[in-house]
DNA sequence: GGTTTGCATGGAT
DNA sequence: TATCCATGCAAAC
């Protein structure tokens, strides 16, 4: 893009260009300075300022080594950095401080640049000092008229909010800065008028590119914050206004020419100033060579900003990304910040929680909670328009982007995935950019040394990955996720971070999300009771059910098919030799599973025996299966390392991919909720799905299976309490023998009599057959030991601090969460009038081998006292005796 | 009934 | 301890 003008774009040289001139500073235009080849020449050599401004104003020297440098142009933004107590220092000696900051994200010459009216120029040394030292302070809370201060809400509040959307300037903006800068409302108007007209922008801009000062600055230092004298190129030069209207937000940094944002093109001398050859090192803003980025003409992030923000909001961008976001232009990509999704941000609300300082420094200011209008490119180019808000929150504030749904779908986003916000210069567009979790550096997202951050690259759309590869974001599928999150958040190094605030909310990685395709029925089916404990026992209906107290752990994945007879059958891999083994389709298996415990097929029982599966047979096997599932299982079958990989949670995403959707294998699939549960069952597990479809017992239900799960409830709960009370007596009196009234296992290693335990029929049971609503069948009995311990006072809350802690530790635990959820699900779907009973099923396994069936009786707390809201659900822990295979 | 909205909560830092 | 922020949740729609 050549200049129509024929001279040197210096005017202090007037010689005219070469045929191909040489390029200099970047102009608020987007196009860059072009010089004669002399001058181009001292501008690659950065002797610019030396040569042409000799005898402007703006010089001051350095607070550290002396050295003069200018401040006062365009091109000498970068070589020094403002200091907080005031002077400046170069950048040299800011390299060497502690926090190295090649420049203020908000330049000095913001400041003295900026062609303020006569009348504003009072704006005392102590406001910018302030402004510039404290707190947060990215560019934008520089000491311009177009910024204030953050963390000044008051004043925000006293502001009118009076956002002209329709022309794309915030006048807020520039009202609020005004007012934090003590400026009364009339000169707020006056110079958002000023603003309109576009004048500031022309004078400035005009100041600007020429690359000088165009300040009449007192030469002793400091005084030019005082007398911001601003020139008369407010008058002079009418507006360019070809900036601050596509993003109102960013009008500060436009109107100030940009120079705030990545000011590194200022001396693109050694390289050409090409956004999209962004060095990789950004962290500091300085490159890794030690010099400053400007130095390289890359734009770099606005340090100053970022300097405030948390490690994990720091962009690490790669050169790809920039790439990808500036695409063919000329624009100088800034990137300003980045955030992980979390299951919130790219769930269904549609709300992006913005980090605080994040949207204090890179967004406009608002001072009203509704927020404005804010308009975002994708990095394909597409716009959308998000509502900036915020909502007050314990005295501070909570910035989200609203409506940032279809965006997200868009770009196939989910939790786990980085959403990248940075600025297009000159056009001033905030640009949204992604990467997909898998693209995530490698590095903790809070390892402020960042040292391998550049170990991704992709971002975006065009490196999508498949998205069948992606976890469900559904109600089933993210609780799920979470469970199998705990495995995969354990194998990696990596800690939690965004996703993670709290420790059962796990951040994923695509690699894990192809593992995590599970649902709720499916997680259900995995789950076994916990090893060595033993289960009280309820007979309903004349069939038994075994009651855990201690949370489930998860079971073996196997594969179901069909053998030639046509009778169902299941595989599963042992997990000593990898071999697989063929068991009955009812058999319930425990989270390990070895030939040695494959009892049916004594034949098979040891791992030197033969496998019967044929490496093809194994292939059609495994070929429904998720390809990802079905590579780790066959790598895991090569490579006994992989073994502890399969193991645990491992296990459940394997299954989890065998079983989901589609992909589940046909006989599974006939079975997909509860697998050990016949076609055409209708107890009241099959007729109520954890999915919440099907029919529901009321809440006035009587059916023999309610009244006893309300019994049964009841007694639990106060067994639990009792419990709770004992282990409580039994802290203080040290080993004293609990005086259990309930026989009840404390412990893993405290078994109790019981009448059905372990040794359960390897066939399986029926497990409940009555079900529908109007079901009145009787219940035979409840031998529940605890029959007629029922405290109607009891208070489900409880439930939770009463549950024991499970020896399977979070996996148990998520589960239990996950149930929960369902649970609220449920209670959600159901308008009250219904029953909130659900018997989630679960497959458990005894402690050595022997497997029985438990049911999680999950009861919502509404089931039993109706009349009182008790906000949390509640489980009980039935178990009918199963079979064990083999 | 479902969805949206605005605030509250509490774990994480 | 203070602050941040992910999520819950209930009222409003």
């Amino acid at each position: 893009m050549s200049s129509p003008l024929k001279i040197c774009f210096n005017k202090e040289c007037k010689e005219l260009k070469s045929e191909r001139p040489k390029k200099g500073w970047l102009l608020r235009g987007g196009e860059l300075a072009e010089l004669c080849d002399r001058c181009g020449s001292i501008y690659d050599e950065g002797r610019f300022c030396d040569t042409f401004h000799l005898n402007a104003s703006g010089w001051r020297c350095c607070e550290t080594c002396g050295k003069r440098v200018h401040c006062g142009c365009i091109i000498s933004i970068n070589t020094f950095t403002l200091l907080d107590a005031g002077g400046i220092e170069c950048m040299t000696c800011a390299r060497k401080n502690v926090v190295p900051l090649p420049n203020p994200s908000w330049p000095p010459s913001l400041f003295y640049q900026t062609p303020l009216p006569d009348r504003l120029k009072d704006l005392s040394v102590k406001s910018w000092t302030q402004l510039a030292g404290s707190g947060p302070v990215p560019w934008r809370q520089a000491p311009s008229l177009f910024n204030s201060p953050i963390n000044q809400p008051e004043l925000h509040q006293r502001v009118p909010y009076d956002v002209d959307l329709s022309s794309g300037i915030d006048r807020l903006n520039v009202a609020e800065r005004l007012s934090a800068s003590s400026l009364d409302k009339k000169k707020i108007e006056d110079f958002s008028e000023r603003l309109m007209n576009g004048t500031l922008k022309g004078g400035s801009r005009n100041t600007l590119e020429n690359g000088n000062a165009g300040i009449k600055c007192e030469e002793q230092p400091g005084s030019c914050r005082n007398k911001a004298q601003l020139s008369s190129s407010l008058k002079d030069e009418p507006s360019t206004p070809h900036f601050g209207l596509a993003v109102p937000y960013a009008c500060p940094n436009e109107i100030n020419g940009q120079i705030g944002v990545s000011g590194t093109h200022l001396r693109p001398a050694l390289q050409p100033p090409l956004a999209k050859s962004f060095h990789g090192n950004v962290q500091n803003g300085v490159d890794s060579s030690g010099e400053p980025q400007i130095r390289n003409g890359r734009p770099r992030v606005e340090a100053r900003g970022r300097n405030q923000l948390l490690p994990r909001y720091w962009p690490r961008f790669t050169d790809q990304d920039l790439q990808h976001i500036s695409g063919d232009s000329n624009s100088v990509i800034t990137p300003l910040f980045e955030k992980m999704l979390s299951a919130s941000d790219a769930g269904r609300i549609g709300r992006l929680v913005l980090p605080k300082k994040c949207a204090e420094a890179y967004f406009p200011p608002i001072s009203q909670p509704e927020g404005l209008p804010l308009k975002v490119q994708d990095s394909k180019g597409k716009e959308w328009i998000f509502q900036f808000r915020f909502w007050p929150n314990n005295n501070s504030r909570m910035y989200v982007l609203e409506g940032v749904t279809p965006c997200i779908q868009n770009m196939q986003l989910q939790a786990g995935d980085i959403v990248t916000f940075s600025r297009l210069e000159p056009e001033g567009k905030l640009v949204m950019g992604f990467r997909k979790a898998s693209s995530t550096p490698a590095s903790d997202q809070d390892n402020e040394a960042h040292k391998t951050h550049m170990g991704y690259s992709t971002n975006g759309d065009a490196d999508l990955a498949d998205p069948s590869a992606w976890a469900k974001v559904d109600k089933s599928g993210y609780i799920a996720t979470e469970a199998i999150g705990v495995k995969s958040s354990s194998s990696r190094k990596r800690k939690n971070t965004t996703l993670g605030s709290k420790s059962k909310r796990l951040k994923l990685e695509s690699e894990d999300l192809i593992e995590l395709k599970l649902t709720w029925e499916e997680a259900q089916g995995l789950l076994r009771p916990p090893p060595n404990h033993v289960p009280s026992v309820v007979v309903i209906e004349g069939y038994e059910f075994e009651e855990y107290e201690d949370a489930p752990i998860l079971g073996k994945p196997t594969i179901f098919t069909t053998d030639n007879m046509g009778e169902k059958i299941q595989w599963v891999q042992c997990e000593d030799c990898l071999k697989w083994r063929k068991l009955p389709a009812n058999a319930l298996l425990p989270s390990k599973w070895t030939c040695s415990d494959n009892l049916g097929d004594p034949e098979r029982s040891l791992c030197s025996a033969a496998q019967e599966l044929k490496a093809e047979q194994l292939e059609d096997l495994l070929a429904p299966c998720n390809s990802a599932a079905s590579k780790k299982l066959k790598g895991a079958k090569q490579e006994p390392d992989n073994l502890e990989a399969l193991e645990g949670l491992d296990t459940l995403a394997n299954l989890a991919i065998l079983g989901e959707g589609e992909a589940l294998p046909s006989s599974s699939q006939a079975t997909t909720k509860h697998p050990r549960h016949r076609p055409g069952c209708s107890c009241i597990v099959c007729i109520q799905p954890p999915s919440g479809k099907g029919p529901k017992h009321k809440q006035t239900c009587e059916c023999n299976v309610c009244l006893t799960v309300k019994r049964r409830f009841q007694t639990l709960m106060l067994r639990r309490e009792k419990k709770q009370y004992e282990k409580e007596e039994t802290s203080r009196k040290k080993q004293q023998p609990q005086k259990l009234i309930i026989p009840d296992k404390s412990g893993d290693d405290d078994p109790i009599p019981c009448s059905k335990t372990e040794n359960s029929s390897p066939t399986q049971k029926k497990v409940v057959s009555e079900g529908s609503d109007d079901d009145s069948n009787r219940i035979k009995s409840s031998t529940s030991p605890f029959k007629g311990q029922i405290d109607l006072n009891i208070q489900p809350e409880r439930e939770e601090e009463l549950s024991p802690s499970s020896d399977s530790g979070n996996v148990a635990r998520l589960i239990q969460d996950a149930t929960e959820r369902y649970l609220r699900q449920q209670r959600l779907s159901s308008s009250g009038s219904h029953s909130n009973l659900a018997i989630n099923q679960a497959l458990l396994g005894g402690g050595t081998g022997e497997q029985q069936i438990s049911n999680d009786i999950i009861l919502d707390s509404s089931h039993q006292d109706p009349d009182e809201d008790h906000p949390s659900t509640l489980s009980i822990k039935a178990s009918a005796s199963v079979s064990a295979t083999g």
